[in-house]
DNA sequence: TTCGGTAGTCATGTTTTTTTGACTTCTTGC
DNA sequence: GCAAGAAGTCAAAAAAACATGACTACCGAA
């Protein structure tokens, strides 16, 4: 592994980010998912058949990262953790209306 | 190979088909290029250094497949192939344009 | 007729992504 | 204390995506 530097970053237009922040077997359907409600991790995992663990967890991650999903520690009964969509990916939701009505 | 029958497809909602047109590792640079005028392969290949002849030739054809892009024979001198942004791909840049605006 | 440019295809190998299965940590119920 | 469910991590294997290099076919100019 020599050290280089990546110059694959350069991005063009911010478009290009967010399409990265959805590429991915999983994320795409996570974010519709997020919009009927929030996700918890097992849960998903039962909801995506064919999904493993280790490619939830690093999808869930990355969207968290890029501001599309929020991580919360829930303070009740079983004590768990919600990802529920953040402003900002509920304001791609209405750009994905859009997107269905121009087809 | 046992003829299956693909049932991962179920689309949920239209903007899942769209980020597939537009995943993969040269689709996003294309799409872009293409909204600064029509392309053609081999200057499209020396554009995109570190791309090849075959992901080249497979986006273009899923692109124009799934209606991004158009395929044009010029009968002109050197006679070539032209892609060039379908309407449905001009209607999808303003929808980006708003989405930069948004981040 | 051979050369250079057009736009590819095909087989192979490498790299990246994803899955599989075992293991971890914390908390609650019994 | 001990099992079961919460949410993961890790290493290894399998699958998918991508690159490389050789090859094809067509056209026009020298």
């Amino acid at each position: 592994m020599t050290t280089e530097i990546d110059t694959t970053g350069a991005e063009q237009c911010p478009a290009q980010g967010l399409l990265k922040t959805l590429s991915g077997k999983w994320k795409p359907e996570i974010f519709r998912l997020a919009t009927e409600g929030p996700l918890r991790f097992n849960a998903l995992l039962r909801q995506l058949p064919g999904s493993s663990r280790q490619s939830l967890a690093v999808a869930l991650r990355e969207m968290e990262e890029s501001g599309l999903l929020t991580k919360t520690l829930v303070q009740q009964k079983p004590l768990h953790i919600e990802y529920a969509l953040s402003a900002r990916g509920a304001s791609l939701v209405a750009v994905f209306r859009t997107l269905e009505n121009l087809l």
